[in-house]
DNA sequence: CTTGACCTTATAGTAGCTACAGGGTTTGCA
DNA sequence: TGCAAACCCTGTAGCTACTATAAGGTCAAG
């Protein structure tokens, strides 16, 4: 099957697939005389790996690690692969953390404007003037 | 002060501080016989500003909106900047219940390994392959 | 024989920095 | 006076994971 196709199968851009292949993530396939990418069933199933696996967050760099335990002795422990799901996880957990803290911050600066009223008036402008001149703020108070 | 003064007492790097600049955040300050930069107070809050509303996650493009308010009349009202607030929570909380729903699915998949085990019998690369192969996962079950 | 839907490569853009390379300036000290 | 350390300058490239062109080649239908 042509690149189009792959593409329309797991509903990846051709340009992401390609991309891929740059990358490393994808073994280039057999070309037609013209040129064009010709991919088999193996293919599919080696970027809807990669492709469940974005899904899941992971980067690039750990999804060739992932992929390449395929071509090691299947004997090894598989402690690398479990590392590399428990370090997600815990990227995972604290971006959430982090950006749990902004949504506090952010709605203890928003709640500074009891809206409607003017530029000169709003809580949330002169929060935001206060802090950049060295007072405290709504945002990031610690009490 | 010197770019590196301001630096220190911002906690900015003189690159990014330049890089600001460029950007069009900060404006171009006075520049010493030998073309190093000079910055005053009014500098120092300004910056202070662009790095308070950076650490409430909002993006340098809207930063620039909100810093521009101050050029604005003061009598107009200050709906936009409570639009722009309101946009960056609900930014914040759709992206945290994705990684919410990332880090259970990364739950569900990491509970597939009960190591220490082999790479050929490691529930976690089956699931991956499966998942690539057409069949159901752990993770994406829908169940 | 031309139109349209494919495909190819190469390059640049996105966000917000960060890290050089390759230079000039200023300060202090022997 | 000479020199080295610690500043500063510009310009460019790198990071992640794509996405979007530009400029061209190929193929099947009508
Ligand atoms: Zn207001
Ligand atoms: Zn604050
Ligand atoms: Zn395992
Ligand atoms: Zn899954």
């Amino acid at each position: 099957m042509q690149i189009g196709e792959l593409a329309k199968r797991t509903g990846c851009e051709s340009e992401t697939i390609r991309y891929y292949e740059r990358e490393g993530l994808l073994p280039a396939p057999a070309r037609s005389s013209s040129g064009y990418r010709r991919y088999e069933q193996p293919h599919l199933e080696q970027l809807a790996f990669i492709l469940h696996c974005r899904s899941l967050g992971m980067p690039l760099a750990d999804i060739r690690l992932l992929a390449g335990f395929h071509q090691q002795p299947a004997a090894e422990p598989c402690d690398r692969v479990n590392a590399l799901i428990d370090q997600q996880i815990s990227r995972v957990h604290s971006q959430i953390e982090a950006l749990q803290k902004l949504e506090i911050q952010l709605q203890q600066l928003r709640a500074r404007c009891d809206s409607p009223h003017t530029l000169a008036d709003c809580g949330i402008l002169k929060t935001l003037d206060g802090a950049a001149a060295g007072e405290a703020c709504a945002c990031h108070d610690e009490s």
